[in-house]
DNA sequence: CTGTATCCTCATTGATACTG
DNA sequence: CAGTATCAATGAGGATACAG
């Protein structure tokens, strides 16, 4: 099971860590569920595809965490073959906030970002 | 070295992952030195110190990640004992907009997550 | 003081096989 | 279909020693 560091009432002060956010645990895949999951309700096989090279283990483990967390609920409806949904919470829905304004800065400074590492490995290959 | 994944034209788009941010890299430190840097530079030790439990190996890779990705400058002054400074770059102040609005939505929904985990925690309790 | 060089450990992830 | 179980690989991170 994915963990977080232990929520207590400063967590989000001043020297907050990264793993504020539920979804940075397990981060490499829960950004990208948040957004599979954005449009509505998906079953377990509708975001597997999608998340290509996830493995189902992997996904799984990262769904539970998600609903431990509030961010997601799962509901397994009593059919055969099984069918099971994921659904954002408004908790999770919020989480759009953060992550819109991330991107947003993001695109906002691509090119400063892509200007920093060009002149990084100029100066590499001076040493050189 | 602290890798990214490769920055494309659309990486902030719409499916933006969230290694978005430079920080993310490293993610478990680096956050943590942004905010060890925001009043003003400061020494190599002067980050050691606070960062406890960091190991000189670790920090040196973390800062050296930051400054490929021009968050920060490292400036190396000639004098004996040696002595470096590390200061942020106005690219790396304005990361504090996507951290800060992070942190307000950890402040906000701080109740949330906790009655979500005790939520789930009971339920494992019935199950058992 | 500010690192680098090795070696090592542990957790996350991946691969594969199997089940209700 | 929607997982779980098991094992293997990978890599960030830590311990320690040493160097400029």
């Amino acid at each position: 099971m994915i963990e977080l560091e232990p929520l207590t009432a400063d967590f989000f002060g001043p020297h907050c860590p990264v793993p504020a956010l539920p979804i940075t645990g397990g981060a490499k895949w829960s950004w990208k569920i948040m957004r599979c999951l954005e449009a509505g309700p998906r079953r377990f096989s509708e975001l597997k595809v999608p998340l290509r090279g996830i493995t189902a283990k992997v996904l799984a483990e990262t769904l539970r965490a998600m609903e431990r967390d509030g961010v997601l609920t799962r509901t397994a409806h009593d059919e055969n073959p099984p069918r099971v949904e994921y659904e954002l919470t408004p908790l999770g829905r919020s989480l759009f906030g953060p992550m819109d304004a991330a991107c947003a800065w993001g695109r906002e400074h691509l090119a400063d970002l892509l200007a920093a590492r060009e002149a990084y490995e100029q100066g590499e290959r001076e040493v050189a």
